[in-house]
DNA sequence: CGTATCTTTGTAATGAATTCAAATATGTAA
DNA sequence: TTACATATTTGAATTCATTACAAAGATACG
């Protein structure tokens, strides 16, 4: 796996130690974390971290597309840094959200609106409720 | 076209004045409007009405798929009475969110998440800049 | 008519996200 | 290295969509 710092290179952004810190933690966890959980992590590492350079940071990797932004249940933003196409799955029971391969990720161009001059993102996100919650009850 | 009144009937909805104000306004105006948009329009008739009871109608009409909610831009809900299925296309120059119609509509069915026991809601997001916008620059 | 239930209302609270200006760090040229 | 411009980070204050809640009002049903 490629390392966080190489991964903002790539993308073409400065890798000064908190943008560091966000890429690596969203590499290493595929948990779709929220700007709260990002921040709550790192801030025992970077005492000084602050949210607002969590929210500017995710902002800048996403315009660069070095993630993905998953505003799956309308409420809180999700972060994923890992950016091959895929959906997103909310279980509306216990909030997480799951990765969805694409068995067939043509859809997309198949069903590009007509009316755009440029496409810069496309989300397929699916609601439920996942195996784990329905086994419980 | 049906009334909001056998709309709402048909998706076992008490028709109340304030309800069947809402889907009738959802009816007629296909620009996916906000909370407030629909608030600001519907005030001027009904001078008690409260955005409380805006949310809660929208609400409820969702629990029982009268109408889509669109979370698209990540901050602001946007309410769809087309329930047909179809994709929805965001503008980030003018905010405008625009219906797609789907060429090919079974991919939902064939990307299926596996850890899913049941699945509520399916939609596809574009985003990107409509061609009246990029004309304008 | 009376009572239980459903619906609406308005205020207050919540909390994610943004704004902004000051402080700090970094890169570059001399 | 030093000096200066630029880029980045920080935290407090603010915004604003949404929710919570309890009281008021409307409706249904015996």
């Amino acid at each position: 796996m490629k390392t966080a710092k190489e991964h903002l290179e790539k993308f073409g952004i400065r890798p000064s130690i908190q943008r560091v810190a966000v890429m690596d933690y969203l590499l290493k966890h595929r948990t779709h974390p929220t700007v709260d959980e990002i921040y709550s992590a790192l801030a025992p590492q970077i005492p000084t971290l602050s949210r607002t350079t969590v929210y500017n940071t995710l902002h800048l990797l996403y315009k660069h597309g070095a993630i993905f932004v998953v505003v799956i249940d309308g409420i809180t933003a999700h972060f994923d840094g890992f950016t091959h196409p895929h959906a997103h799955f909310l279980c509306t029971e216990c909030g997480k959200v799951y990765d969805v391969e694409l068995k067939d990720s043509s859809f997309t161009n198949h069903n590009a609106p007509e009316n755009a001059a440029e496409i810069t993102d496309a989300q397929l996100y699916y609601k439920g409720v996942c195996k784990e919650c329905r086994n419980k009850n």
